[in-house]
DNA sequence: GCAAAAGTGTTGGTTGTACACCCATGA
DNA sequence: TCATGGGTGTACAACCAACACTTTTGC
């Protein structure tokens, strides 16, 4: 992995990837505090060049594996971005990609690139390298556009989950409350949803059951081309 | 123009544009025969090298322009696409744009890249040079889902326009039959539509009245924040 | 017994869908 | 007078939004 950030640089653009995690109340972003100039010291998302030999998909799995440890992550193209004056030593293109894991399965490594790692809400984002504010900004639109009428939402919570924490989950991405019975039964409609006979522990108030995401069911409705109108 | 091709090559991005069209009937792409190698006259959708000092949405300005003579035509970014094998010549990375034009504004000029240029109905695209098919795809999946949310359906139509050729354009992106009476309500109801005091002419039926899409309003709409579900 | 969240139904309004006929025009 | 598409209304079903109380648990 080390080996081929030397020649990386005579690869002729980068990827950069927007992750998203969810910890229960506020929908956060992977920043990291550059390792490398330009722009050392300075909060961005991470990203690295895109080698020669290699796919752009495998280089945005390759960037979320050594920052996360974590393999088989939902992950998206955004847009190239390519502005003149985008890039201090020249006009080097970029493409974004966005990502969605569970930020319990999370585990921190300052990977090569970054001399930190660290998950800040959406709405406490300052100022970032390069172009990466508008980055962040059309990977959230894209999230909020994804979530209303495909269930990405999943991919950020834990495999079991109760519906309050689903229910939280959209809240926060749609930044509006929504009505529990109205949710639950709109939810629960859909079908999508497997109820699991275990119940919460150790909670001070009646334990909600878990629940876990039917793909199979979701992707056999893909298949039969139902359109999905989540909300 | 022609000068500005020679240090192009250089540049090391190119950018290919997938133009849809309308012409009452039939949702069209308009492909080129390549005048140039790689895929030298093999159909293709239209292409250049982005130049060093020329930013992006620029260069797909241009592309459109050399081609259509065409100028203020919606245009949006689709992807880029970078598959190490994508290009002959090595890795190009390409960014894709989609474009709607009205079809009858256009006038054809086979430009420095193209020997021929012809409308194709989607429904016949055959191979096409690079991974053009694969780019023309996402066009379509994205026109498909936009017609559904936003009301860019106009781009391909006449400033003025009739709700049966409003209809006939839904129904040809859409793939479907939609029922007259219910499209009508349904459109006049969002109220973007302005009815003008002209009808149809030397039509052996009915004239129909012309309406034309209200910019302004849908502007104000979408700066108040409505969310809009067309279809 | 109190605090906290789970879980549950009904009603009224809105929206979507299915469906058929008369009208104005040019040929 | 015929062929063509323009233009219109209604009824039923499905869906959505608003709204409050009882239950279970840990402390």
């Amino acid at each position: 992995m080390k080996k081929g950030r030397q020649n990386a640089i005579n690869s002729s653009f980068t990827l950069d990837c927007v992750i998203f995690g969810f910890d229960t109340k506020e929908l956060k972003v992977l920043l990291i505090n550059r390792g490398e100039e330009p722009y050392y010291n300075t909060l961005a998302i991470p990203g690295d060049f895109v080698q020669f030999e290699e796919e752009m998909d495998f280089a945005a799995t390759r960037v979320l594996n050594e920052l996360t440890g974590l393999e088989n992550i939902y992950m998206e193209q955004l847009a190239a971005f390519a502005d003149k004056d985008r890039h201090p030593w020249g006009r080097i293109l970029t493409v974004a990609y966005y990502a969605l894991i569970n930020i319990k399965d999370y585990k921190l490594t300052a990977s090569s690139f970054a001399t930190d790692v660290n998950w800040v809400p959406v709405s406490e984002i300052k100022k970032l390298a390069f172009d990466h504010n508008q980055i962040v900004n059309k990977g959230l639109d894209r999230l909020r556009r994804r979530i209303r009428n495909r269930p990405v939402g999943f991919e950020l919570l834990p495999k079991k989950f109760t519906l309050r924490q689903l229910q939280k989950l959209y809240e926060a991405i749609l930044n509006e409350e929504l009505d529990k019975r109205n949710f639950r039964r709109k939810f629960l409609k859909i079908d999508l949803l497997k109820a699991l006979d275990e119940w919460e522990e150790n909670v001070s108030h009646k334990p909600a059951q878990y629940y876990r995401f039917d793909k199979k069911k979701y992707n056999k409705m893909v298949q039969d081309g139902y359109k999905i109108e989540l909300f």
